[in-house]
DNA sequence: ACCAGATTGTTTGGTGCCGAATAGTAGTGT
DNA sequence: ACACTACTATTCGGCACCAAACAATCTGGT
């Protein structure tokens, strides 16, 4: 194993001894502590990558991007259903959708069956975005799992789709 | 394996074909992009299962709570230090601190041999309220985890670490 | 001693984000 | 027809967030 990767690692997990030294007396889990700090730490840092190397040329926000790549996906969508895939309150969606509007990238349809519904479509430029945005954005996907052979992506999409699963049950009472 | 698990697989899974379905053409990586977008659903939906079912009632945000814990764990940091360690840019960091402050919990205090700089502390009423949280929030952490076994948990943190060092070296260029 | 450049924390402007409150619409029961 | 409830998207207030501009301070070279 090449000596920068111990390095790193071992910095890492230093610091989880050393929360285990601190918290000492309060008895925590440290095994599901480091695993989950690391889901979140990961996130963090993927997202800003991505956000300044691939995004910021094309002045979109992570929120904005993921909802055109889900139009791009599944087609156009009543805005419940968006925010939901999409993950943010419908406040923000609102938010966003303006931005995006204003942009020209997507657009806000009535549904004529119930009046108080909206539909969002992509428009051709947002079509246009998406699909050149896509492929950036899908190199670095490759480039930070570069580390990792094929059975250990599986395996890591496997083992968080098991904490997914959890934190939705969790959320459902 | 229960019939609940498989489903939830599935629905998942099925999403990931038909981005591939979607996307021909463009010669996308789907390995890749599963495991690097679970990680993004997966923090999204932990981070806010704590944010509702923890922080809220304490009324700390996110943010302020990793800089609490932060301070607990390593002491006194003066504050880029903070801001590198919490994944924050400075601007943000001095609006979070402003909070911290007006409600108690951290103080900032001027680093006498160099003018520029601020110190930031936790107050003991910061120090109970991390000593108060922590342990609900690592319940959330084991029980999130609770569908994987010891040896998968370490897994997870070991497969997320090679992930957020291969990110870091893109960073570093 | 001085100045040019680097460093540090704050301020500013614009967006994102949530939860709660709101307005408008639909469905349901009487 | 009417009221009552449920649902949908938007608005609003407050905090978080970043990048860029800024002011204060320090450092190194001359």
């Amino acid at each position: 194993m090449p000596r920068a990767f111990a390095a790193g690692d071992e910095e890492l997990v230093e610091a989880e001894r050393l929360i285990g030294a601190q918290m000492a007396g309060l008895d925590l889990d440290l095994l599901s502590m480091a695993a989950v700090s690391n889901i979140f730490r990961t996130a963090t840092a993927v997202r800003k990558h991505m956000e300044r190397a691939v995004l910021k040329s094309h002045s979109l926000s992570w929120s904005a991007f993921v909802i055109l790549f889900v139009l791009r996906i599944w087609g156009k969508q009543e805005s419940r259903v968006l925010a939901a895939e999409v993950g943010v309150s419908g406040g923000t969606l609102t938010g966003v959708l303006d931005t995006l509007e204003r942009k020209g990238l997507a657009s806000r349809h009535p549904v004529t069956s119930d009046r108080r519904r909206v539909e969002v479509v992509l428009t051709n430029a947002g079509t246009r975005v998406v699909n050149e945005v896509m492929p950036a954005i899908n190199s670095v996907e490759s480039r930070v799992t570069g580390g990792l052979d094929e059975d250990e992506k599986e395996m890591l999409a496997r083992l968080l789709r098991k904490v997914l699963r959890s934190v939705e049950e969790l959320d459902e009472r």
